[in-house]
DNA sequence: TCATAGTTGTTCAATTTTGAACTAGTTAAT
DNA sequence: ATTAACTAGTTCAAAATTGAACAACTATGA
């Protein structure tokens, strides 16, 4: 630990806007998908990731990895998305100790009713709200912290 | 409901990179900050908010508000710092609904002692990866986000 | 003044998350 | 070839969160 420790004013103000606009528009948005479909943020997140997969079909650990989720959470969460018909999982052939989650054609369709719905709060909550100018230069800052978390 | 539901490439990174930093980002602090000191971040928060209100207390829905807590969740949150001892509830004279949620000495203490630890870890995780012109800008950006979410 | 509506905070049961322990399979090194 | 170390994913109990229901109080307005 240096001795640098202190957050100025500005620094501060970065970390608690932050904090902040993550959790209320987090919380937004899960109220209004919730509402909208039965499903949480962090559901649709899953659904979301795995249509865009080769195949709509993820690891466990690299889907772990890319919606944040622990190992355990993640397969609870993939018990309820399989309960409802949304994901199944199936045996990886190369790894034996693998597992693939893999989306269904009822999740296809179900996550293809919500997002439109969802992309609109989304613009509405967060997008919106920033000019273009800002969009772009919060986009390669947010990136980089991404790619920071995944070293 | 528009019919300009989609987001273009750069929004969709926008939000990819808002959705992940924000998990991977609170995730390690989490992390951290329960191995050096037994709190998580939102006890933390919590702890922050009221040392820096007049007379180190806060209303309850106050804090709820600013911590983005439903108010069951701060309640229970409450509940388990004033088991701590870090918080304590005394009665409000002005509404006597109303219960404010006031800092203790040890909980001072406590606070004072985890702060330069976990300011030094939101530096390394979140605050110098940014420049200062980036800083700036997703400073303000971030802050009429959070803003919205207050309407 | 009285009733209606709204606010504050808590409680409770159901759901979800956490984190350590575990099984099983793979990799690497000697 | 063995062994040791590592990785993938699940299980389980404890802890935390959710959201609706509730009790107590305050504000509004006819």
């Amino acid at each position: 630990m240096t001795s640098t420790n202190w957050l100025d004013p500005v620094e501060m103000r970065l970390w608690r806007a932050f904090l902040t606009s993550t959790s209320s528009v987090t919380a937004a948005l899960d109220t209004q998908l919730k509402a909208a479909t039965g499903m949480s943020i962090d559901d649709y997140d899953v659904l979301a990731n795995l249509s865009e997969a080769p195949d709509q079909r993820l690891r466990m650990s690299e889907l772990s990895q890319t919606v944040v989720h622990s190992r355990s959470r993640l397969t609870q969460r993939i018990d309820r998305l399989a309960d409802r018909g949304w994901v199944k999982r199936e045996k990886c052939e190369e790894d034996a100790r693998g597992t693939w989650a893999v989306l269904t054609k009822q999740g296809m369709q179900t996550l293809a009713e919500a997002a439109p719905h969802h992309l609109e709060h989304v613009r509405a909550n967060f997008i919106d709200h920033f000019t273009p100018d800002e969009l772009e230069v919060v986009m390669t800052a947010l990136e980089r912290i991404a790619a920071s978390g995944r070293e």
